[in-house]
DNA sequence: AACTATTTATAAGA
DNA sequence: TTCTTATAAATAGTT
Protein backbone atom coordinates (compact mmCIF):
# COMPACT_ATOMS: atom_id res chain seq x y z
CA UNK A 1 0.00 0.00 0.00
CA UNK A 2 2.22 2.73 -1.18
CA UNK A 3 3.65 3.61 -4.98
CA UNK A 4 4.66 0.54 -5.40
CA UNK A 5 4.14 -3.65 -4.16
CA UNK A 6 6.81 -4.75 -1.81
CA UNK A 7 8.27 -8.29 -1.86
CA UNK A 8 8.00 -10.17 0.92
CA UNK A 9 11.61 -10.17 1.89
CA UNK A 10 14.54 -8.30 4.04
CA UNK A 11 14.52 -4.65 2.65
CA UNK A 12 18.16 -4.33 2.86
CA UNK A 13 18.07 -0.83 2.37
CA UNK A 14 19.30 0.36 5.72
CA UNK A 15 17.46 3.87 5.66
CA UNK A 16 14.29 2.10 3.78
CA UNK A 17 14.14 -0.66 6.40
CA UNK A 18 14.32 1.51 9.45
CA UNK A 19 11.73 3.97 8.08
CA UNK A 20 9.59 1.51 7.22
CA UNK A 21 9.78 -0.74 10.25
CA UNK A 22 8.65 2.80 12.30
CA UNK A 23 5.70 3.28 9.90
CA UNK A 24 4.74 -0.72 10.16
CA UNK A 25 5.52 -0.62 13.77
CA UNK A 26 2.92 2.02 14.52
CA UNK A 27 0.40 0.72 11.72
CA UNK A 28 0.74 -3.13 13.63
CA UNK A 29 0.33 -1.72 17.66
CA UNK A 30 -2.80 0.49 16.21
CA UNK A 31 -4.58 -2.70 14.59
CA UNK A 32 -3.24 -4.50 17.51
CA UNK A 33 -5.20 -2.34 19.48
CA UNK A 34 -7.65 -1.97 17.44
CA UNK A 35 -8.59 -5.55 17.09
CA UNK A 36 -8.75 -5.82 21.46
CA UNK A 37 -11.47 -3.07 21.45
CA UNK A 38 -13.53 -3.61 18.56
CA UNK A 39 -13.21 -7.59 18.80
CA UNK A 40 -13.21 -7.52 22.48
CA UNK A 41 -10.13 -9.89 22.83
CA UNK A 42 -6.96 -10.03 24.37
CA UNK A 43 -4.18 -9.25 22.85
CA UNK A 44 -0.32 -9.12 23.52
CA UNK A 45 2.50 -8.04 20.95
CA UNK A 46 5.89 -8.00 21.52
CA UNK A 47 8.45 -5.97 19.03
CA UNK A 48 12.35 -5.89 19.58
CA UNK A 49 13.90 -3.73 16.52
CA UNK A 50 17.40 -4.93 15.23
CA UNK A 51 18.57 -2.00 17.46
CA UNK A 52 17.55 -3.39 20.80
CA UNK A 53 14.65 -1.48 21.67
CA UNK A 54 11.32 -3.03 23.03
CA UNK A 55 8.05 -2.29 22.12
CA UNK A 56 5.17 -3.23 23.53
CA UNK A 57 1.06 -4.13 23.87
CA UNK A 58 -1.39 -5.81 25.82
CA UNK A 59 -4.77 -5.20 25.83
CA UNK A 60 -4.89 -6.82 29.71
CA UNK A 61 -1.93 -7.53 31.39
CA UNK A 62 1.48 -8.77 29.51
CA UNK A 63 2.56 -11.57 32.62
CA UNK A 64 -1.45 -12.68 33.34
CA UNK A 65 -1.28 -13.08 28.68
CA UNK A 66 1.62 -14.69 28.81
CA UNK A 67 1.03 -17.34 31.89
CA UNK A 68 -2.45 -17.87 30.07
CA UNK A 69 -0.52 -18.61 27.05
CA UNK A 70 2.20 -20.92 29.18
CA UNK A 71 -0.40 -22.71 30.72
CA UNK A 72 -2.49 -23.10 27.33
CA UNK A 73 0.65 -24.44 26.20
CA UNK A 74 2.05 -26.43 28.99
CA UNK A 75 -1.10 -28.49 28.86
CA UNK A 76 -0.31 -29.92 25.65
CA UNK A 77 3.19 -30.35 26.22
CA UNK A 78 4.74 -30.11 29.58
CA UNK A 79 1.57 -31.05 31.36
CA UNK A 80 1.23 -34.10 29.57
CA UNK A 81 5.00 -34.81 29.99
CA UNK A 82 5.15 -33.63 33.49
CA UNK A 83 2.40 -35.46 35.06
CA UNK A 84 3.39 -38.91 33.68
CA UNK A 85 6.62 -38.24 35.15
CA UNK A 86 4.20 -36.89 38.40
CA UNK A 87 2.81 -40.16 38.07
CA UNK A 88 5.57 -42.31 37.43
CA UNK A 89 6.98 -40.83 40.72
CA UNK A 90 4.09 -41.96 42.77
CA UNK A 91 3.75 -45.25 41.70
CA UNK A 92 7.27 -45.61 43.07
CA UNK A 93 6.28 -44.05 46.10
CA UNK A 94 3.61 -45.99 46.95
CA UNK A 95 5.42 -49.06 45.81
CA UNK A 96 8.33 -48.10 48.51
CA UNK A 97 5.70 -47.32 50.80
CA UNK A 98 4.52 -50.84 50.36
CA UNK A 99 8.07 -52.13 50.54
CA UNK A 100 8.26 -50.56 53.84
CA UNK A 101 4.80 -51.84 55.19
CA UNK A 102 5.73 -55.49 54.37
CA UNK A 103 9.60 -55.17 55.86
CA UNK A 104 8.19 -53.47 59.07
CA UNK A 105 5.50 -56.79 59.70
CA UNK A 106 8.38 -58.93 58.80
CA UNK A 107 10.00 -56.95 61.43
CA UNK A 108 7.64 -57.38 63.83
CA UNK A 109 6.97 -60.50 63.45
CA UNK A 110 10.88 -61.41 63.91
CA UNK A 111 10.65 -58.83 67.17
CA UNK A 112 7.59 -61.42 68.39
CA UNK A 113 5.11 -58.61 67.67
CA UNK A 114 1.97 -58.78 66.09
CA UNK A 115 2.01 -62.74 65.71
CA UNK A 116 -1.47 -63.55 66.05
CA UNK A 117 -1.94 -62.45 62.42
CA UNK A 118 0.18 -65.21 61.68
CA UNK A 119 -1.09 -68.84 60.76
CA UNK A 120 0.50 -71.79 62.23
CA UNK A 121 2.32 -72.77 58.93
CA UNK A 122 4.06 -69.12 59.05
CA UNK A 123 4.33 -69.35 63.01
CA UNK A 124 6.20 -72.69 62.27
CA UNK A 125 8.48 -71.05 60.14
CA UNK A 126 9.39 -67.99 61.67
CA UNK A 127 10.08 -70.61 64.59
CA UNK A 128 12.51 -72.27 62.56
CA UNK A 129 13.96 -69.06 61.34
CA UNK A 130 14.31 -67.34 64.77
CA UNK A 131 16.11 -70.22 66.10
CA UNK A 132 18.38 -70.73 63.24
CA UNK A 133 19.80 -66.37 63.71
CA UNK A 134 19.64 -67.17 67.74
CA UNK A 135 22.18 -70.00 67.19
CA UNK A 136 24.30 -68.17 64.90
CA UNK A 137 24.44 -64.74 66.79
CA UNK A 138 26.60 -66.37 69.38
CA UNK A 139 28.81 -68.30 66.85
CA UNK A 140 29.07 -64.86 64.98
CA UNK A 141 30.36 -63.42 68.31
CA UNK A 142 32.90 -65.80 68.70
CA UNK A 143 34.59 -66.09 65.62
CA UNK A 144 34.49 -62.07 65.69
CA UNK A 145 35.22 -60.85 68.99
CA UNK A 146 36.95 -64.33 70.69
CA UNK A 147 35.24 -64.05 74.20
CA UNK A 148 31.37 -63.89 73.60
CA UNK A 149 29.12 -64.91 76.92
CA UNK A 150 25.84 -65.97 75.61
CA UNK A 151 22.39 -65.26 77.19
CA UNK A 152 21.43 -67.00 79.65
CA UNK A 153 17.44 -66.98 79.11
CA UNK A 154 15.79 -69.74 79.19
CA UNK A 155 14.52 -71.10 76.20
CA UNK A 156 10.62 -71.89 76.84
CA UNK A 157 10.39 -74.21 73.64
CA UNK A 158 12.68 -76.49 75.21
CA UNK A 159 10.66 -76.87 78.22
CA UNK A 160 6.97 -76.63 76.76
CA UNK A 161 5.24 -78.62 74.72
CA UNK A 162 1.91 -77.56 73.54
CA UNK A 163 -0.46 -80.70 72.51
CA UNK B 1 -11.17 0.62 5.58
CA UNK B 2 -14.40 -0.76 4.62
CA UNK B 3 -17.90 0.88 3.46
CA UNK B 4 -17.95 3.01 6.47
CA UNK B 5 -15.96 3.86 9.52
CA UNK B 6 -16.09 2.33 12.85
CA UNK B 7 -15.69 3.75 16.20
CA UNK B 8 -13.08 2.50 18.36
CA UNK B 9 -15.17 0.73 20.30
CA UNK B 10 -16.73 -3.02 20.98
CA UNK B 11 -18.83 -3.61 17.98
CA UNK B 12 -22.23 -4.30 19.88
CA UNK B 13 -23.45 -7.16 17.01
CA UNK B 14 -22.24 -10.06 17.90
CA UNK B 15 -22.05 -11.94 14.30
CA UNK B 16 -20.36 -8.48 13.43
CA UNK B 17 -18.28 -8.58 16.12
CA UNK B 18 -16.89 -12.15 15.38
CA UNK B 19 -16.78 -11.85 11.76
CA UNK B 20 -14.69 -8.49 12.13
CA UNK B 21 -12.56 -10.51 14.54
CA UNK B 22 -11.69 -13.03 12.05
CA UNK B 23 -11.08 -10.64 8.92
CA UNK B 24 -8.69 -8.01 11.28
CA UNK B 25 -6.76 -11.05 13.09
CA UNK B 26 -6.16 -12.40 10.01
CA UNK B 27 -4.81 -8.92 8.82
CA UNK B 28 -2.89 -8.68 12.38
CA UNK B 29 -0.93 -11.53 11.60
CA UNK B 30 -0.45 -10.76 8.05
CA UNK B 31 0.72 -7.69 9.00
CA UNK B 32 3.30 -9.20 12.01
CA UNK B 33 4.72 -11.39 9.61
CA UNK B 34 5.48 -8.84 7.74
CA UNK B 35 7.17 -6.57 9.51
CA UNK B 36 8.92 -9.18 10.85
CA UNK B 37 10.69 -10.22 7.83
CA UNK B 38 10.66 -7.06 5.73
CA UNK B 39 12.19 -4.86 9.16
CA UNK B 40 14.15 -8.21 10.16
CA UNK B 41 13.08 -7.57 13.74
CA UNK B 42 11.60 -10.15 16.39
CA UNK B 43 7.92 -10.22 17.24
CA UNK B 44 5.15 -11.95 19.01
CA UNK B 45 1.66 -12.24 18.96
CA UNK B 46 -0.92 -13.84 21.14
CA UNK B 47 -4.64 -13.82 20.52
CA UNK B 48 -7.40 -14.82 22.93
CA UNK B 49 -10.35 -14.96 21.35
CA UNK B 50 -13.45 -14.69 23.57
CA UNK B 51 -14.63 -18.36 23.23
CA UNK B 52 -11.11 -19.15 24.38
CA UNK B 53 -9.46 -20.00 21.18
CA UNK B 54 -5.67 -19.27 21.08
CA UNK B 55 -3.71 -17.70 18.35
CA UNK B 56 0.04 -17.02 17.95
CA UNK B 57 2.83 -16.39 16.57
CA UNK B 58 6.40 -15.69 16.98
CA UNK B 59 9.14 -14.75 14.49
CA UNK B 60 11.60 -16.58 16.51
CA UNK B 61 10.79 -18.59 19.39
CA UNK B 62 7.63 -17.59 21.61
CA UNK B 63 9.46 -19.02 24.62
CA UNK B 64 12.65 -16.70 24.13
CA UNK B 65 11.23 -13.89 23.24
CA UNK B 66 8.73 -14.25 26.58
CA UNK B 67 12.24 -14.50 28.10
CA UNK B 68 13.94 -11.37 26.54
CA UNK B 69 10.77 -9.59 27.59
CA UNK B 70 11.19 -10.97 31.22
CA UNK B 71 14.40 -10.33 31.20
CA UNK B 72 14.19 -6.71 29.78
CA UNK B 73 11.13 -5.64 32.12
CA UNK B 74 13.71 -7.38 35.31
CA UNK B 75 10.87 -10.15 36.52
CA UNK B 76 13.01 -12.85 37.71
CA UNK B 77 10.37 -13.91 40.16
CA UNK B 78 9.71 -17.41 38.67
CA UNK B 79 7.28 -19.81 40.17
CA UNK B 80 9.74 -21.36 41.94
CA UNK B 81 6.32 -22.83 43.82
CA UNK B 82 6.02 -25.97 41.68
CA UNK B 83 9.83 -26.59 41.88
CA UNK B 84 9.25 -26.44 45.89
CA UNK B 85 7.08 -28.86 45.56
CA UNK B 86 9.15 -31.43 43.56
CA UNK B 87 12.32 -30.47 46.27
CA UNK B 88 9.27 -31.78 48.98
CA UNK B 89 8.59 -34.41 47.01
CA UNK B 90 12.23 -35.89 46.51
CA UNK B 91 13.32 -35.33 49.96
CA UNK B 92 10.15 -37.40 50.98
CA UNK B 93 11.35 -40.22 48.20
CA UNK B 94 15.00 -40.22 49.90
CA UNK B 95 13.85 -40.52 53.28
CA UNK B 96 11.48 -43.29 52.43
CA UNK B 97 14.75 -44.51 50.84
CA UNK B 98 16.39 -44.37 53.91
CA UNK B 99 13.78 -46.46 56.09
CA UNK B 100 13.60 -48.72 53.45
CA UNK B 101 17.52 -49.41 54.08
CA UNK B 102 17.30 -49.01 57.80
CA UNK B 103 14.56 -51.94 58.11
CA UNK B 104 15.97 -54.36 55.35
CA UNK B 105 19.48 -54.07 57.46
CA UNK B 106 17.53 -54.62 60.63
CA UNK B 107 15.59 -57.59 58.43
CA UNK B 108 19.13 -59.11 57.61
CA UNK B 109 20.04 -59.08 61.59
CA UNK B 110 17.20 -60.62 62.79
CA UNK B 111 17.52 -63.48 60.17
CA UNK B 112 21.05 -64.23 60.87
CA UNK B 113 22.51 -62.34 57.91
CA UNK B 114 25.11 -59.23 57.59
CA UNK B 115 25.74 -59.85 61.50
CA UNK B 116 29.55 -58.98 60.48
CA UNK B 117 28.65 -55.21 60.66
CA UNK B 118 27.45 -55.30 64.11
CA UNK B 119 29.58 -54.57 67.11
CA UNK B 120 29.45 -56.81 70.12
CA UNK B 121 27.32 -54.47 72.11
CA UNK B 122 24.45 -55.32 68.81
CA UNK B 123 24.82 -58.37 68.67
CA UNK B 124 23.83 -58.72 72.78
CA UNK B 125 20.71 -57.00 71.83
CA UNK B 126 20.17 -58.80 68.60
CA UNK B 127 20.49 -62.09 70.54
CA UNK B 128 18.40 -60.84 73.90
CA UNK B 129 15.84 -59.79 70.93
CA UNK B 130 15.88 -63.18 68.88
CA UNK B 131 15.38 -65.36 72.46
CA UNK B 132 12.33 -63.64 73.45
CA UNK B 133 10.96 -63.96 69.90
CA UNK B 134 12.07 -67.28 69.79
CA UNK B 135 9.81 -68.27 73.16
CA UNK B 136 7.15 -66.00 72.37
CA UNK B 137 6.15 -68.03 69.13
CA UNK B 138 5.16 -71.07 70.34
CA UNK B 139 3.55 -69.31 73.63
CA UNK B 140 1.63 -67.33 71.17
CA UNK B 141 0.89 -70.35 68.50
CA UNK B 142 -0.55 -72.34 71.61
CA UNK B 143 -2.35 -69.80 72.20
CA UNK B 144 -3.89 -69.29 68.70
CA UNK B 145 -4.21 -72.91 67.84
CA UNK B 146 -4.32 -75.15 70.66
CA UNK B 147 -1.96 -77.74 69.97
CA UNK B 148 1.44 -76.42 68.45
CA UNK B 149 4.71 -78.39 68.38
CA UNK B 150 7.88 -76.42 69.07
CA UNK B 151 10.81 -76.98 66.79
CA UNK B 152 13.39 -79.74 67.78
CA UNK B 153 16.54 -77.93 67.25
CA UNK B 154 18.67 -77.30 69.75
CA UNK B 155 19.69 -74.04 70.77
CA UNK B 156 23.71 -73.63 70.61
CA UNK B 157 23.43 -70.76 72.75
CA UNK B 158 22.53 -73.16 75.94
CA UNK B 159 25.46 -75.10 75.10
CA UNK B 160 28.39 -73.77 73.96
CA UNK B 161 29.99 -70.64 75.48
CA UNK B 162 33.23 -68.40 74.89
CA UNK B 163 35.07 -66.35 76.82
C1' DA C 1 -17.87 -17.14 1.52
C1' DA C 2 -17.51 -13.57 -2.32
C1' DC C 3 -17.89 -8.96 -3.70
C1' DT C 4 -16.91 -4.06 -3.79
C1' DA C 5 -17.09 0.61 -2.22
C1' DT C 6 -14.43 2.92 0.91
C1' DT C 7 -11.19 3.68 4.29
C1' DT C 8 -6.64 3.03 5.85
C1' DA C 9 -1.72 2.10 5.48
C1' DT C 10 2.37 3.10 3.57
C1' DA C 11 6.39 3.45 -0.28
C1' DA C 12 8.47 6.70 -2.50
C1' DG C 13 9.20 11.41 -3.39
C1' DA C 14 9.76 16.27 -1.83
C1' DT D 1 13.70 13.65 9.31
C1' DT D 2 8.86 14.96 8.51
C1' DC D 3 5.26 15.99 5.24
C1' DT D 4 2.95 14.78 1.06
C1' DT D 5 0.75 11.91 -2.14
C1' DA D 6 -0.02 8.14 -5.25
C1' DT D 7 -1.10 3.67 -4.79
C1' DA D 8 -1.53 -0.85 -2.47
C1' DA D 9 -3.96 -3.23 1.01
C1' DA D 10 -7.52 -3.99 4.39
C1' DT D 11 -12.00 -4.38 5.46
C1' DA D 12 -17.34 -2.90 6.58
C1' DG D 13 -21.31 -3.63 4.70
C1' DT D 14 -23.68 -6.10 1.13
C1' DT D 15 -25.06 -10.11 -1.71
Amino acid sequence: MGRGKVELKRIENTTNRQVSFSKRRDGLFKKAIELSILCDVEVALLVFSSSGKTYQFSSHDMDTTIKRYRNEKGVHITNNHGLRNIEVWKNEMDEMKKTIDTLETKHKHLAGEDLSTLGMKELKQLERQLRIAVNLVPFIGARAYGSYNVERTEIQGNRNEFH
